[in-house]
RNA sequence: GCCCGAGUGGCGAAAUUGGUAUACGCGAGAGACUUAAAAUCUCUUGGUGGCGACACCGUGCCGGUUCGAGUCCGGCCUCGGGCACCA
């Protein structure tokens, strides 16, 4: 090589081959090292084949795991394929080929790819889920999940795509339709497996904590996804309704009402409940319809299911519902209150049913307008005077409670609001006065007014909001403050006005002010509350405060023929749904002998925690957590995926395949496609389904559903520790020295699905002591995508997909490298542009042009290029730590920017550039090193060191400021004192243009850094 | 609606976490080499004013804290991602 341009594809595939020969990459074993697992979201080898977005991860994981070796880490960094399931399958039928076959030829396709960019993958660890080597092992996990119930067969409705012909996930919807295909789902009752992950829930959910090296986004996504709620379930009797209805006797239920069960996250607000709400799929719903409003009913079940999920969550705007004839009894104030179905209440969360409290929920509230349905307020705004004021409460003081009137006045005639402007505390208010004893409150308003004001002729309109409550610290009265203040509006009908006091002239001034300008003053939040309310109109008060109107009627609380806690027997009629019916979350707050007669004045969290008291002692409810994510479907009615292992036995039920028959393999079929009917495809081979009982010997059937694309996925990171062991899944000695994965990268979009199912199975080995830790991933990164040049995603659809294969071709494997890492921050998306690909290839030319240079012999290099090497050594080391790869880039640039600058350079100097650009362009860098007359792999040599005492700067540009403004820049000594630093600063021609007829306040000295002269 | 994240030149983006805003790269313009083009090299490149040194303005908008704000606080606007009638 002697010109500056150079042959990449030779000098590519040359030392492609010796890395192989030599197997460079191989992992180490010696447990004695320091290891270094670091992992990609293995890719799932699509018939498209990648573009240049896929390898974006991959480089950045090579550029740290050749780090890491250098560094002298023991480094897995392994590689597979996520082969099974729907994508390959549906592949596979649209080409009419077999899966297995277009599967291995997308496998190849992806390697040869993947090879190109010399990556440092040991593919001796190399691993595919469709392997039934690999797979045996997915069945043993799914089998140990069954045998401790942890997987359990499910008949309840589920989503089912009708284009792909298989039942699915929640997770396996986006924006309510299908991922895959974007068809409508519908729901369909079928026999289903499914895998308890909601008992991991508050697992995942507590131990994200222990998961700082987590982007704090995915953690967001799981919590949300997640979605725990801590409120209570609360039975309702149903008015008129007794046992009879109930599918099964229970010893328990000795009385012989019927119940609904509700769930919610406000207790505290259950004074409020004004009507009650069922799914119109609730199976309670049949029974408590009557007879008048049967047909009205049936009417609006089946519009309903006319609708898709689609229509009914995100389109449906207006909320519709029906009554349904019947009535409940609020249990805490024995009210009736009717029963409505409607489609805003789902079936698939919480019981299915809800307390309707309109004056604290929003949907409620639109319902209950819509429907003229009751609304009764109980709860009211609670705010007290901030800490840092002058009037906050003070405990030492006695507390007198005052009901207060705020009297909002407007001018019609100009638009104006009436306000009161205090000097003392710069704000502004509306009039505000006490409420005497007897005095009507809009009659106060008005006195209020005429005394502060002097206006005399007022029109009431209407009041603004509900009251709210106010405490703080009167100063001039020397007492606390309990207001109940409420506001009332007014028009003024004239501007006649008398004269006021010298003594109220002095406390305020009144002033009238435009709308926009109200609350431009307004500092009390009482205060802005009401202007809010006033501008937006009535709506609800969602919020937390103090409860009123809930006091307990007497006759409720003498009632002792309450049903006992038993009633929470699980029967059907009371609680469908088993997430809440066994809830394993429920704490049960000691009895407290003092009865409760009512909420009043409390705080909503003390409300809530006497409402659940309240309701425990009696056995109405109890406290409760609810998730949002569901059991997962684990069974997919297709052919591509795992067998599931279990075999139907008539006298036996669901058996387990004994563990030493696994694997279940696959069977060989002509006709793979999908049935429709709720079967797999595997149902129709005779001879594989007939089986026989391994428990008694009987006749058996093989379970012919598979597992869906996510079961390989949630393990296969063990797998790589010891990929061709046959005894167990990972041997645990070496699993406890690999894991957990110290460093893991992929795609956000697998957030909530394979990073929790992951954890799920994890954390599940962990209990059956498969695996020595708690948590898989110790630290996560999510790779950007590259966006086309047009600014689009990259797909067929839109002719705008760059092929790699292109791309190393024209420009090279190492200048795709440099370019992929120099775009932007590594988690941001980004398009793609063949001109900053081109610069980057230059970067590389110039590099190969510096060799030209090269003095073998001693050559003192000069000091500030010496210093900005060692800089660039560490940036470059820090930045690959950080992941912060565009700015090592950028890094290195400058230093060849700087050498190119240079006649000569010496060797040293170029052996450490090439070591630190080793991991980016791993290719040029061991061709130049070898040119050096080095025999040894670079990637054999240490990490180059920086030198800490020759980094530092011995000259700075200290940085001259005058009131912050920048005047000069002097260039002095890195250490310069504050003292000397000053003098020499106020000698500056250019500062003393600044400073001459101004007077210096003070000089403010940051070392090392800059000096800023305030003057006046 | 709720939960995240982000708004900096013509573009991709930097900024030692409160201390010279726009590093590095791309693009553009001018010049050198060339018969010419490509490639390469050199210089210029936030805006306004000025021949100029220089001055003023400038990190989505408004306000605040500070000697000093892209960075911190409060209130908006816009875009991106996730969830979504979640009771």
């Amino acid at each position: 090589m002697n010109t500056t341009k150079y042959n990449h594809k030779l000098i590519e595939s040359k030392w492609q081959k010796k890395w192989k020969k030599d197997k460079l990459y191989e992992t180490g074993e010696d447990q004695k090292k320091p290891k270094y697992y670091i992992l990609d979201m293995f890719p799932y080898p699509s018939g498209a084949g990648l573009h240049v977005g896929h390898p974006k991860g991959y480089i950045a994981t090579d550029i740290f795991a050749r780090m890491k070796m250098m560094q002298g880490y023991n480094v897995l960094h392994p590689i597979g394929w996520d082969a099974f399931g729907l994508p390959a399958e549906n592949f596979a039928l649209k080409n009419k080929i077999h899966p297995r076959a277009s599967t291995d030829k997308n496998i190849a396709t992806f390697k040869r790819q993947l090879a190109r960019l010399g990556f440092s993958y040991d593919w001796e660890r190399e691993i595919n889920t469709t392997d039934p080597e690999f797979y045996k092992w997915t069945q043993w996990i799914f089998l140990q999940m069954f045998k401790k119930g942890l997987a359990y067969e499910s008949h309840e409705p589920i989503i089912w795509c009708p284009s792909c012909k298989t039942g699915l996930a929640q997770e396996d919807l986006e924006g309510g339709k299908c991922e895959r295909c974007g068809s409508d789902v519908e729901r369909k009752p079928m026999r289903q497996w499914v895998l308890r992950i909601t008992d991991y829930a508050n697992r995942m959910l507590n131990d994200l904590d222990k998961l700082p090296d987590w982007e704090s986004s995915i953690k967001d996504m799981q919590r949300n996804w997640i979605g725990k709620s801590e409120g209570a379930i609360v039975k309702f009797k149903i008015k008129n309704k007794k046992k009879e209805l109930s599918s099964e006797a229970s010893e328990l239920s000795s009385k012989n009402d019927s119940f609904v069960t509700v769930f919610t996250t406000r207790p505290d607000t259950l004074f409020g409940a004004t009507y009650f709400v069922m799914a119109p799929e609730h199976p309670t719903v049949k029974k408590i319809t009557t007879q008048e409003q049967k047909a009205d009913v049936e009417k609006y079940i089946k519009s309903v299911g006319n609708k898709s999920e689609l229509e009914r969550t995100e389109l449906a705007k207006e909320k519709t519902g029906v009554f349904t004839g019947s009535y409940a009894i609020n249990p805490v104030n024995g009210k009736e209150i009717p029963i409505w179905i409607a489609d805003y209440v789902m079936m698939c969360y919480g019981t299915g049913a809800i307390m309707a409290v309109p004056a604290h929920d929003g949907r409620d509230w639109e319902f209950a307008k819509k429907y003229g349905l009751p609304i009764k307020p109980v709860v009211v705004p609670y705010f007290e005077a901030s800490r840092d004021m002058k009037d906050k409460v003070r405990e030492d003081m006695p507390t007198k409670k005052r009901n207060v009137v705020y009297a909002l006045v407007k001018n019609s005639k100009t638009n104006k609001f009436l306000l009161l402007k205090c000097p003392e505390y710069k704000c502004s208010t509306y009039v505000v006065g006490g409420i005497d004893e007897g005095e009507n409150i809009v009659d106060a308003g008005k006195r209020e007014v005429l005394e502060e004001t002097g206006y005399k002729n007022l029109k009431f309109i209407k009041e603004i909001g509900s009251e709210v409550h106010v405490y703080y610290y009167a100063m001039h009265k020397k007492e606390n403050r309990y207001a109940v203040a409420r506001c009332i509006y007014y028009e003024l009908e004239n501007e006649e006005r008398d004269e006021i006091s010298e003594e109220e002239k002095n406390k305020h001034e009144a002033v009238w002010v435009s709308e926009e300008d109200v609350d431009k003053d307004m500092i009390y939040e009482n205060i802005i509350h009401f202007w809010k309310v006033f501008r937006k109109g009535e709506e609800c008060f969602t919020g937390e405060g103090i409860n009123i109107n809930s006091d307990f009627p007497d006759e409720v609380l003498s009632n002792t023929k309450t049903p006992g806690i038993g009633a929470f027997d699980g029967s059907e009629d009371c609680c469908p749904r088993r997430e809440i019916q066994n809830c394993h979350h429920v704490n049960s707050i000691t009895c407290n002998q003092n009865i409760t007669k009512s909420l009043n004045g409390l705080k909503t969290s003390d409300a809530k925690e006497k409402m659940i008291e309240w309701l425990e002692e009696r056995g109405l409810g109890k406290k409760a957590i609810n998730y949002k994510l569901k059991d997962w479907v684990f069974s997919r009615q297709r052919y591509w995926g795992e067998p599931i292992p279990i075999i139907h036995c008539e006298k036996c039920g669901a058996v387990a395949v004994p563990e030493e028959d696994l694997p279940v393999k696959l069977p060989d079929v002509k006709h793979y496609e999908p049935s429709g009917a709720g079967e797999s495809p595997l149902a129709n081979i005779k001879e594989w389904v007939n089986t026989v009982c391994p428990k008694c010997g009987g006749h058996g059937k093989r379970e012919t559903n598979t597992m869906p694309q996510w079961a390989g996925s949630s393990w296969y990171y063990l797998r790589y520790i010891d990929p061709k062991n046959n005894k167990v899944l990972v041997d645990k000695k070496k699993e406890k020295y690999w894991s957990p994965v110290d460093f893991y990268v992929g795609g956000a979009e697998h957030a909530t699905r394979h990073l929790i199912y992951a954890r799920f199975w994890h954390k599940f080995l962990f209990d059956i002591g498969a695996v020595n830790y708690e948590e898989p991933f110790k630290k996560l990164r999510h790779v950007g995508l590259i966006m086309a040049e047009d600014g689009r995603k990259m797909s067929k659809r839109w002719g705008n997909v760059i092929n790699p294969d292109d791309i190393v071709e024209k420009y090279g494997a190492d200048a795709m490298r440099v370019y992929e890492m120099f775009m932007g921050p590594f988690s941001q998306s980004c398009a793609w542009s063949t001109n900053g690909l081109i610069g980057a290839g230059k970067f590389l030319e110039k590099i190969l042009a510096l060799r030209l240079g090269i003095k073998n012999k001693e050559l003192r290099i000069r000091d500030d290029l010496n210093r900005l090497l060692h800089k660039t050594v560490k940036k470059v080391g820090e930045d690959i730590e950080g992941f912060k790869l565009n700015t090592a880039v950028s890094a290195m640039m400058i230093l060849v920017n700087a050498l190119e600058k240079e006649k000569e350079i010496s060797r040293e100097a170029y052996e450490k550039l090439l070591l630190i650009l080793s991991p980016f362009a791993p290719h040029i860098a061991e061709e130049l090193w070898g040119e050096l007359g080095n025999k040894e792999s670079i990637f054999k040599q240490k990490w180059p060191e920086y030198d800490p005492k020759l980094i530092k700067d011995k000259k700075i540009q200290l940085v001259v400021q005058v009131n912050g403004k920048l005047r000069d820049t002097i260039e002095v000594g890195a250490d310069i004192s504050e003292e000397d630093a000053k003098n020499i600063v106020l000698e500056s021609e250019k500062i003393k243009k600044w400073t001459k007829n101004e007077k210096i306040v003070k000089i403010i000295f940051v070392k090392g850094r800059l000096v800023n002269i305030v003057v006046k």
